[in-house]
RNA sequence: GCCCGAAUGGUGGAAUCGGUAGACACGCGGGACUUAAAAUCCCGUGGCCUUACAGCUGUGCGGGUUCAAGUCCCGCUUCGGGUACCA
């Protein structure tokens, strides 16, 4: 009987092999040059993987594998990002710990992980709920707290430094960043008392207490930055969220929004993901203007980037929350306000964005147009956002659309500025065209072209000081506080109601234990409960902990010197690694995580902690592995299933069914059967003596029984075989349905492989002959390709390749070492296990992670000259193919030793040139 | 609404810089081996016309540039993703 690939065998040895030989472990070794691989770290819920998850796993190995085969030092490490609100709200439920739970789930991903073969140096490990993770997370936050950001040095400094400002010069003088303008001299700053000073200096800090608008859950009973809502409701749990003003940590991550939109130049990311990154940061230029209220001597600044139509305002709007609603209402709309002010506060975002009806109320009040002199009334209404710009706006209905739609709701007057431009039916939002009816106060805008207009008019109002040029961004600071019991304890204590920072030595400062995971009854958060949760001098802590993304900002910082308890990371672990060379995860976290690691890392990087300015050079998006679910048909008020073909003729219901117990769409009745004790009984209708069943692409998830797990792939078929079919579904970015048919194909050619290299009774095949050209050719045509392919990510075709290749060496009857060598190690990125069989059998005692992989001979790619002709003008030009890298001379010579050539034109840029006869146009080149 | 991306056989997809479109795999059809099945191997497989040789046609639709277009340009259609009273 012939040996056969047996892979079970082959894959439970070499995984003991590499745990005891310790392969993966990696250490700092400034002989060799680093690489740093690194993949988004999962949560560990409590559903374990499915076979998506492992899709950028796979991808991430495979070329950790081929960069450390090619000389580097790879550091390709894994951990989990352990706090959050699933195990919380699990634990709500059912009274269990969330640390044990995450531990469970932690126990079930490792489990899953170690099945599939991957290169992690599982040493370095960090989990995000680990005390000695976390205090680096509080560390971090402490030395925000005590930062501000300089402006014109573009960078965060000390807060002491600030405050020697304020000793020196007050508020003179000074560019930095702050959530109010504030005016002070030196002398009104020493006679402040402590406690208006610390107030005083939150204006400033990165990590400040804020009163902010905030997204409040109350199903979760906490707040959520804003790339945790999406279509007004919360991301996890899908629960409706409320706009209210709570006092919230934040971080002022607005500060850094022209170098996070800066740096994104230099990335090598994807550009529809840098679009988003600048879609979500927002900057626009416009200008401020003032305009003052009619009978006060106060004035609202606006922003507006459409200076140019000031000639065209005809009201004003104040956001509902905007403190001039109070101060501006007239006694007789007062009671009117006040309605429309309770009606907008108990509306959801939801709401909000459902029912898009013009509202608004007049507050009594005008303003009085800085050009025109002409009074303009102040209307409220929730068009205007508070959080944007000043929260107030010039509102020019003719050229912006939210302003007609108000204008006619309102029957207010709309004056176009545009040469011939109609806004009978909407407005003219374009920035385009020649300005009218705009003359007043010193300045003449008539027959300018708007971009022309925009700028004569900041000009003008920056010299008459009525406004001065300004740069917004809709990027917000991130609110920094949950109201939750799962999550980072915050460093902080109270004296005198003022937040203290705790010492470093304190650190780290533990989550502690509680009855339960809910708000106290007088509303406080979970951590209201723990006994004993104040300083050793009795100052209470703060109750609220940090959110999801507190933890995970840093990471890939920590795994460079995981175990170091005096540091986040030692300077030299750091000067080593640097940053992330290639990071692979989804794009869900664009606007998230991969903002605020940027910020994190920018700030880290500005106190000297981190040694570059951007955390992660290259980033790679999987696509998502959708799920492919099945249905049967159930005909109304029956227990009778009938078949796809046929369901037309009835009334059906279409009810999900287990893919597990599907296979090429056909239903094992049996097995449905025994399914659920409802189906016991069920009776078919069915077609050609089969049950077909419907499908549909779905998001792969428990209750659409579509979840197909990988563990039960590598049961059958192997790791190996996992690894490679994950790679051969498509290009690695895009998104796909998950279908196991098919996975023969990739199974059939590591058969194949290994019966390449064994002969019918199961020994080794390989023999010391010299391989001929033929079998060198097809070698390196695959060394060739997949070292190309492997490094633009194209793993698809590398596995194609394999295949074509392996046809051409049995079809060669090839048994030499010198191909079967390289070929083995050509695979091991791929299929791991079986390369490291063969590489040992083939007679080497190291593991084939440190062999050398091959180089590509390209004298043996040349093709032989002709390849087609082509007609052109009734003349014939030929094709040619010569080696990449030739010199011009070369080249030349080539051309002309071709039967059909001639002379050769292009001296420089040599990369096509056709033959014809007597003249050599294009040659390419191979 | 705005911003990005995609569209290729029955299916997943290949074609990297404009150079023989459909590689590779699945599926399907035929055959070999076998008592049979599994496994393995061989042949065929975009469409139309043809006994065959050959020919024509063909990369969502309509134009254009080029000796040459799936690839570049202009105008659409459809699908996917991001974002949205951001002034």
């Amino acid at each position: 009987m012939a040996k056969e690939y047996n892979f079970k065998d082959i894959e439970s040895r070499w995984k003991e092999y590499w745990v005891k030989n310790k392969v993966y472990k990696v250490e700092v070794d400034p002989t060799r040059p680093k690489f740093y691989v690194l993949d988004m770290f999962p949560y560990p819920s409590g559903a374990g993987l499915h076979v998506g998850h492992p899709l950028g796993y796979i991808a991430s190995d495979i070329y950790s594998r081929f960069k450390r085969l090619n000389g580097f030092n790879v550091l390709h490490p894994m951990g989990y990002d352990s706090y959050g609100l699933p195990a919380e709200q699990y634990a709500i439920q059912t009274g269990q710990h969330p640390a044990v739970t995450t531990d469970k789930n932690i126990a079930r991903y490792r489990e899953q992980l170690d099945k599939i073969g991957f290169c992690y140096d599982w040493d370095r490990e960090v989990r995000t709920c680990d005390p000695g993770y976390y205090k680096w997370t509080q560390w971090a936050f402490i030395r925000m707290f005590e930062s501000y950001y300089c402006n014109r040095a573009r960078r965060a400094m000390p807060i002491a430094d600030l405050e020697a400002h304020f000793d020196r010069c007050g508020t003179a003088d000074l560019d930095v960043a702050c959530s109010a303008e504030l005016s002070f001299t030196a002398d009104e700053w020493k006679a402040m008392d402590t406690h208006t000073r610390r107030e005083t200096l939150m204006n400033y800090r990165i990590a400040y207490l804020g009163n902010t608008m905030v997204n409040w859950c109350p199903e979760l009973g906490t707040v959520l930055a804003n790339d945790e809502v999406v279509d007004g409701v919360s991301v996890r749990g899908g629960f409706p969220v409320v706009q209210k003003v709570m006092r919230q940590w934040c971080l002022r991550v607005s500060a850094y929004a022209q170098r996070l939109l800066d740096g994104l130049d230099g990335l090598d990311w994807t550009d529809s993901l840098k679009e988003t990154q600048r879609n979500w940061i927002g900057r626009s230029e416009g200008a401020e203007m003032q305009f003052r209220i009619k009978g006060s001597d106060e004035a609202i600044t606006i922003f507006t980037t459409r200076a140019d139509t000031i000639f065209g305002v005809t009201f004003m709007v104040l956001a509902p929350e905007s403190e001039w609603v109070g101060r501006l209402t007239t006694p007789e709309c007062r009671a009117e306000v006040e309605a429309y002010l309770e009606a907008t506060r108990k509306r959801t975002e939801r709401e909000r964005m459902a029912d898009r009806r013009v509202t608004g109320v007049f507050s009594g009040a005008y303003a009085i147009n800085p050009l025109t002199g002409e009074p303009i009334p102040i209307w409220i209404s929730d068009y205007v956002l508070a959080g944007y710009g000043t929260g107030a706006i010039m509102a020019v209905p003719a050229h912006d659309s939210r302003d007609y739609a108000f204008a006619r709701a309102f029957n207010l007057p709309i004056i176009p500025l545009i040469e011939g431009c109609d806004v009978s039916e909407q407005s003219y939002d374009a920035k385009e065209g020649h300005v009218i009816n705009s003359c007043g106060n010193g300045l003449d805008l008539n027959g300018l072209d708007v971009k022309d207009a925009i700028a004569r008019t900041k000009q003008f109002v920056e010299s008459r000081g009525i406004g001065r040029v300004k740069v917004n961004y809709r990027l917000r600071d991130a609110i920094f506080s949950r109201q939750r019991y799962w999550g980072e304890p915050f460093p902080v204590y109270y004296k005198d109601g003022d937040p203290y920072m705790l010492d470093e030595s304190q650190l780290p400062l533990l989550l502690p234990e509680v009855d339960k995971f809910l708000p106290t009854e007088t509303g406080e958060p979970p951590l209201g409960r723990a006994k004993g949760w104040q300083t050793p001098e009795g100052h209470p802590l703060e109750l609220n902990t940090m959110p999801g993304f507190a933890g995970s900002s840093a990471y890939y910082l920590r795994y460079m010197d995981p175990h170091n308890d005096r540091a986040l990371v030692s300077a030299e672990a750091d000067a080593y690694w640097q940053n992330v060379d290639i990071y692979v995860g989804g794009t869900e976290h664009a606007t998230g995580h991969l903002i605020y690691s940027r910020f994190w890392n920018k700030f880290l990087f500005d106190i000297g902690v981190s040694a570059t300015e951007e955390p992660f050079k290259k980033l790679i998006n999987q696509g998502m592995i959708q799920g492919r679910s099945n249905f049967v048909y159930r005909i109304k008020d029956t227990n009778t299933f009938v078949s796809l073909g046929l369901k037309d003729q009835y009334d059906v219901t279409p009810i999900h069914v287990d893919v597990n117990i599907v296979s090429a769409d056909i239903l094992d009745i049996e097995a449905f059967r025994a399914w659920r004790p409802d189906y016991a009984d069920a009776e078919f209708i069915l077609e050609d003596g089969k049950y077909i069943c419907g499908w549909a692409v779905e998001k792969m998830s428990k209750s659409m029984f579509n979840v197909v797990n990988p563990d039960m792939i590598v049961d059958r078929y192997g790791a190996d075989t996992l690894r490679m079919y994950e790679m051969f579904l498509g290009p690695i970015d895009q998104s796909k349905p998950w279908d196991t048919n098919g996975i023969d194909g990739v199974h059939k050619f590591l058969r194949r492989t290994y019966r390449l290299f064994h002969d019918a009774e199961g020994n080794l095949a390989a023999a010391d002959t010299p391989a001929t050209t033929e079998q060198l050719k097809a070698l390196h045509r695959g060394i060739r390709k997949i070292t190309d392919d492997i490094e633009r990510f194209a793993f698809n075709t590398c596995i194609s390749r394999f295949m074509i290749m392996l046809g051409e060496l049995s079809d060669l009857k090839c048994n030499s070492r010198e191909v079967l060598e390289p070929f083995t190690v050509l695979l091991a990125p791929f299929a791991p296990h079986i390369a490291e069989e063969l590489w040992h059998e083939l007679g080497h005692d190291t593991s084939v992670c440190d062999a050398k992989w091959p180089a590509c001979d390209k004298s043996l790619l040349v093709e032989d000259t002709v390849n087609y002709p082509v007609s052109f003008n009734g003349k014939t030009r030929f094709m040619i193919a010569l080696p990449a890298g030739m010199q011009p001379k070369q080249i030349e010579e080539a051309a002309l030793a071709h039967e059909n050539s001639a002379k050769y034109i292009d001296g420089k840029t040599v990369r096509k040139v056709i033959v014809v006869p007597g003249k050599i146009i294009n040659i390419v080149v191979a």
